[in-house]
RNA sequence: GCGAGAGUGGCGGAAUUGGCAGACGCGCUGGAUUUAGGAUCCAGUCCUACAUAAGGGUGGGGGUUCAAAUCCCCCCUCUCGCACCA
C-alpha cells in the first residue's frame, strides 16, 4: 500500500504532496519562474553537466541537478538573475548499439529518451530555462561544432596524421588516450590494441604548459582533480642526448631525467613501433627475427604488453657510441619502450633503473654502478635491483665525486656545451584524437581533393549534414558514412572538381567541449554565441557534476576555452570560477548503480512513492553532497518525517498566521525586551538562519537541514504559540526552507497569506548579535577531565572565570590534598586546572 | 609501484585557526494515544559500571601540548586516479 493513501485516511493533516507539488510545478512554469532575466541585477551561471539520454534519468543525475537547482534557486532569492540552462549530450555510441538491436534510428532512440528525461526533470521542478535547452546532435548545435572545428583548423590546431592509436575492436573506432583506462575501452572495457591510421587531432600539447599552469589559479577546484589534471598532463623537465650509430651516419636521441647516470648506459633499447627499427635492420641477417618480434609486439593488447615480467626484446645486431666515452653499446628493441613517449629510445642504465635491470639481467647484458650511497658500497653482480635514490657519482671520469643531484644539472651542460644534447621538456598528455570511425556524431567539415589535398568547408557552408535516412550503421571499421556517395561525392571548395568528404565523425567530448557557450545564445543563426552574452556571462559561477570527468571532459574544456579566449572571443582563460563533484549514488549494498547490475532505482518512481520535495530533502540530509551516498530507498524517511511535522504545526497556527505581519516587529528585535522563552527561541532563530545560510554558500547542505530540523524541535517544545517570536520563527523556516523543498514551503508561504512566490521574496537575513547568549555555559576541566560548568556572563574576564572556577564545590573536591599549578582559561570556552 | 583522499556508536553522519566527542536523522528500547499501526506524542539509546560515583573511548602504536578525532612520526585498512612516462 503506498504510503499516502493510506495516511490520509487516518490524519487530514497529512501533507498531501501529490496535490501541492502539480499545482506549483504548474504555476512555476506559467509565471515563467526559471526564464533568465535582462536587467541590471548582478548575475549567476550555475551550470550542471548537461545529460546523455539513456532511457530516463537516473539517481546520480537525480542527485547532481538537485544540487544545482538548490544553488540555482538560492541565487534566485539573494536577489541575482540566474542562467541554470540544461540541455543533452546526444551523440554517442549507445544510440547506434540501441539502433543495432532494435531496429530504430539512433535520432529517434535519442530523442524519444531525451522527451521522457526532460518530463522527469520538469516533475523533479528543477529551475532549468528549457528555452535554452541545447541538444548537440541538432543540426543547429553541431553546426556551431564544426565551426568549432574549423576555428582550431584554423589557428593551426586541429591536424590529420598518421601514427599508433588506440583501437577498440568491439567499439570498431579509434579512442582518444583519456577514453582508455588500464589498458581498456572506457566504454566497453575491451581490451585496446594499437593500430598505425591516419586520423584526425587537436594540438592539446600547445596548450600543455598554460593547462599546467592554470591550475595554480584554479582556488575554486577541488584539490583532487587539480592533482588529477597535473598528472595526467605529466610534464617531466630532463635532457636530450645524442647517441651516434656506429655503422651509419645518424644519431639517436634518447630522453632522460637521469643524465647523471650518463656512464652507466651499456645498451639503448628503441621501441617497437618506433620506425627507425626497421631501417636499422633491413638487409641485415637479424632483419627477419627482428621484424617478427615487432609485429607480435604490436599485436599485443596494452594490457599484455604492461603485464609485469614480459619484459622481453630481441637484439638488433647493431651498435651505437656512448657519446662521452665512444664505447659501443648494443641496440635493442623491447615492448616496454613506449613509442609515444619522449624520442621512442631510452638508453639503458640497468644499474639504476628498475625496468632496465630487469631487462639486462634477462638477456645478460652489461650492469654498471655509477651512483653509490654513501653507506655502502653497490657490486653490479651482487644487486637484486636498481640503486635509483640520490648518491655520489662512480666510473664517471671527471663528474667522479660529484653528488648525483648536482650531476644531473652538470652532465646536461657538459652534453650542451660539446652539442651532444639539450634541454627538453616532455609531457605524458598527447594530443586529443577527435575522429570516429562511427555514424552517430558530427561529421568533420573537411573535404579531400585529389588537386587540392585537405581542404576546409567554408564556414558559411556549414553545418554538414549527417545524412538521416539509408543509412547501415553496423560498424565495420570504417566510417558508415563512406559508404553513402550522395554525402561523400562533392566538389572541391577551391578547384571544383570532384573531390571527397571526410568520413569520420567527431569524438563526442567535442560536442561537450562547448555546450555552456551554446545557452548563452541557443537559437542564434549566425553565430555560435555572442561576444556579449559572454562577456555578460563568463566565467561560470559554479559548475557541478562527477570527478569521473577528471581527465578527460574538464581538461577539453579548459582547452577549447583557452583557444576561444586567444581567438578573442572569450573574456577569461578560464571557463569556470568554482568546480564541485558530487559522490556517487550506490544502491543499498554499495554497489554503483547500472544497468547490467540491474540494481537501477528510477528517480520517477522515488518520487512517486515519497514526493518530490521529501525525496530532494532526502537526498540531500543523507550525506554531504561531495561524498558517495547509499540509497537505501529508507533515506528520506527523517526527511519526510520533517516535512509532515512542519506541515502540521504551521497548519496548526495557520490563523495567527496569517494575521501576522512580520512588519509590525522593529527592524531591529532587542532581545532584552523578551520573555526569557522568547529570547531563546529568537536567538535559536538567528543560529538557525546564520547556518543555513553559511551551510548554502559551502554546499554543507546536510548540515544546514540538521539546523532546520533542530529548530522545528525548539517550536514544537515552545510552548508560547501566539507569541509573535513564534510566529516570526515559523515564516522564517519556511523562507529557509525554500530552495531545500520549494513546494512545500511555497504552498505554506502562501497559506500564510504571501502573494507573491517565495521565490522571488528575498533571502532569510539574520541578526549576528542575535545569535549569541548572554549567559554561557564554560566546563571546567582538572587535568583534562570535566569535573563541573559554570554559567558566565558572555563577556566575563579570565579573572573572573579563575576564580568561580576554582571555588567551585566540585573542583574543590577534585583538587584536595594536590597543588594547583596552573590554571588555563579560554574565554567563552573552558577553563582547564593543572594539579600536581 | 606512484599520486590523492578517507577511517568517529548498530547505521548515515556532526564537531578541524587544537578547547565539553557523538549534533541532526535512521534504527532500536520503554511508555502514552489508538479499532489498528510501517501514524502521532513523550522518555531513553557510545562502551564498561558498584549506575547522579568512577573509568574507557574517534583504525593500531608512539610523540608534541595544560588540552589531540583535529598537529607530527611509524604501521594497518579502504576508496579514487595513474600505471613500464625513461
Amino acid at each position: 500500500m503506498r504510503r499516502d493513501s493510506m495516511r490520509e485516511t487516518v490524519d487530514q493533516r497529512i501533507y498531501p504532496y501529490e496535490e501541492v507539488e502539480r499545482k506549483w510545478r504548474e504555476h512555476w512554469e506559467r509565471i515563467g519562474l526559471y526564464t533568465t532575466r535582462d536587467d541590471d541585477r548582478p548575475e549567476f551561471y550555475q551550470l550542471v553537466m548537461f545529460a546523455y539520454p539513456s532511457g530516463d534519468v537516473h539517481m546520480g543525475h537525480f542527485r547532481n541537478y538537485v544540487i544545482g537547482d538548490l544553488v540555482a534557486r538560492s541565487k534566485m532569492m539573494q536577489g541575482y538573475r540566474v542562467l541554470h540552462p540544461f540541455g543533452w549530450d546526444a551523440f554517442g555510441l549507445p544510440a547506434e548499439n540501441a539502433a543495432i538491436e532494435r531496429g530504430i534510428h539512433p535520432r529517434e532512440w535519442t530523442l524519444g529518451n531525451i522527451e521522457t528525461s526532460r518530463q522527469t526533470l520538469r516533475k523533479i521542478a528543477i529551475s532549468y530555462d528549457w528555452e535554452r535547452e541545447v541538444i548537440t546532435c541538432l543540426p543547429d548545435y553541431y553546426r556551431w561544432t564544426q565551426w568549432l572545428f574549423l576555428t582550431l583548423w584554423e589557428r593551426d590546431l586541429a591536424y590529420r596524421a598518421e601514427g599508433m592509436v588506440n583501437w577498440c575492436p568491439q567499439c570498431q573506432t579509434v579512442l582518444a588516450n583519456e577514453q582508455v583506462s588500464e589498458g581498456r575501452c572506457e566504454r566497453c572495457e575491451t581490451p585496446v590494441l594499437k593500430r598505425e591510421l591516419t586520423q584526425w587531432y587537436f594540438r592539446i600539447t600547445a596548450y600543455a604548459d598554460r593547462l599546467l599552469e592554470d591550475i595554480d589559479n584554479l582556488d575554486g577546484w577541488p584539490d583532487s582533480i587539480r592533482t588529477m589534471q597535473r598528472n595526467w598532463i605529466g610534464r617531466s623537465e630532463g635532457t636530450g642526448i645524442d647517441f651516434p650509430l656506429e655503422s651509419k651516419e645518424r644519431k639517436l636521441s634518447v630522453f632522460t631525467t637521469r643524465p647523471d647516470t650518463i656512464y652507466g648506459v651499456t645498451f639503448l633499447t628503441l621501441a617497437p613501433e618506433n620506425p627507425l627499427v626497421k631501417e636499422l635492420v633491413r638487409g641485415t641477417e637479424r632483419e627477419r627475427e627482428v621484424t617478427e618480434y615487432v609485429e607480435k609486439a604490436v599485436a599485443k593488447s596494452e594490457i599484455e604488453r604492461a603485464s609485469i615480467g614480459a619484459k622481453d626484446g630481441v637484439f638488433t645486431g647493431c651498435y651505437a657510441l656512448h657519446p662521452f666515452s665512444g664505447e659501443r653499446l648494443p641496440l635493442w628493441v623491447a615492448d616496454y619502450v613506449l613509442a609515444t613517449y619522449g624520442t621512442g629510445i631510452v638508453m639503458g642504465v640497468p644499474a639504476h633503473d628498475q625496468r632496465d635491470f630487469e631487462f639486462a639481467r634477462r638477456y645478460g647484458l652489461a650492469i654498471r654502478v655509477v651512483i653509490e650511497p654513501d653507506s655502502r658500497t653497490l657490486r653490479a653482480e651482487e644487486m637484486e635491483e636498481a640503486y635509483v635514490d640520490p648518491g655520489t657519482m662512480r666510473n664517471s671520469d671527471q663528474f667522479n665525486g660529484c653528488p648525483s643531484g648536482e650531476g644531473i644539472e652538470k652532465v646536461t651542460e657538459y652534453a650542451i656545451a660539446k652539442g651532444l644534447g639539450r634541454r627538453r621538456v616532455n609531457y605524458r598528455l598527447r594530443d586529443w584524437l577527435i575522429s570516429r570511425q562511427r555514424y552517430w556524431g558530427a561529421p568533420i567539415p573537411m573535404i579531400h581533393c585529389p588537386k587540392c589535398g585537405i581542404v576546409p568547408v567554408p564556414m558559411s557552408e556549414l553545418p554538414v549534414e549527417l545524412p538521416v535516412e539509408n543509412v547501415d550503421f553496423v560498424p565495420k571499421g570504417r566510417s558508415p558514412l563512406a559508404d553513402i556517395p550522395s554525402f561523400i561525392e562533392v566538389s572541391c571548395p577551391t578547384c571544383g572538381g570532384p573531390a571527397k568528404r571526410d568520413a569520420d565523425t567527431m569524438d563526442t567530448f567535442v560536442c561537450s567541449s562547448w555546450y555552456y557557450l551554446r545557452y548563452l545564445d541557443p537559437k542564434d543563426e549566425a553565430e555560435p554565441f555572442t561576444k556579449e552574452h559572454a562577456a555578460e556571462w563568463l566565467p561560470i559561477d559554479l559548475y557541478i557534476g562527477g570527478a569521473e570527468h577528471a581527465t578527460g571532459h574538464l581538461l577539453y574544456f579548459r582547452f577549447i576555452h583557452k583557444v576561444l579566449y586567444d581567438a578573442g572571443l572569450v573574456p577569461t582563460d578560464e571557463p569556470t570560477e568554482r568546480l564541485y563533484n558530487h559522490g556517487m549514488v550506490l544502491d543499498a549494498e554499495g554497489y554503483v548503480m547500472s544497468k547490467s547490475r540491474g540494481n537501477v532505482t528510477s528517480p520517477a518512481s522515488v518520487m512517486d512513492e515519497n514526493g518530490v520535495d521529501s525525496s530532494r530533502l532526502g537526498m540531500l540530509f543523507a550525506a554531504p553532497p561531495d561524498r558517495e551516498i547509499e540509497w537505501t530507498g529508507r533515506a528520506g524517511s527523517g526527511a519526510a518525517r520533517f516535512l509532515d511535522r512542519l506541515w502540521r504545526l504551521a497548519n496548526d497556527h495557520m490563523e495567527q498566521l496569517r494575521q501576522f505581519d512580520p512588519d509590525s516587529l522593529p527592524e531591529r528585535i532587542d532581545p532584552t525586551a523578551l520573555s526569557g522563552d522568547e529570547r531563546d527561541l529568537y536567538r535559536e532563530l538567528n543560529v538557525m538562519l546564520k547556518r543555513v545560510s553559511d551551510d548554502v554558500e559551502s554546499l554543507d547542505l546536510n548540515t544546514a537541514i540538521a539546523a532546520m530540523m533542530e529548530f522545528l524541535n525548539s517550536l514544537y517544545r515552545f510552548k508560547a504559540t501566539s507569541s509573535r517570536i513564534f510566529l516570526l520563527s515559523l515564516r522564517r523556516l519556511v523562507h529557509a526552507l525554500a530552495p531545500f523543498a520549494p513546494h512545500i514551503a511555497e504552498e505554506l508561504w502562501h497559506r500564510m497569506g504571501n502573494d507573491e512566490t517565495v521565490f522571488t521574496s528575498g533571502w532569510i537575513s539574520y541578526d549576528e548579535a542575535a545569535t549569541e547568549q548572554e549567559l554561557i555555559t564554560i566546563a571546567v576541566q582538572v587535568n583534562g577531565k570535566v569535573r563541573s560548568r559554570l554559567e558566565v556572563a558572555r563577556d566575563a574576564g579570565e579573572e573572573e572565570i579563575r576564580e568561580l572556577a576554582l571555588a567551585d564545590a566540585r573542583v574543590k573536591q577534585h583538587t584536595k590534598n594536590k597543588t594547583v599549578r596552573n590554571v588555563v582559561v579560554v574565554p567563552r570556552r573552558l577553563v582547564n586546572i593543572v594539579t600536581s
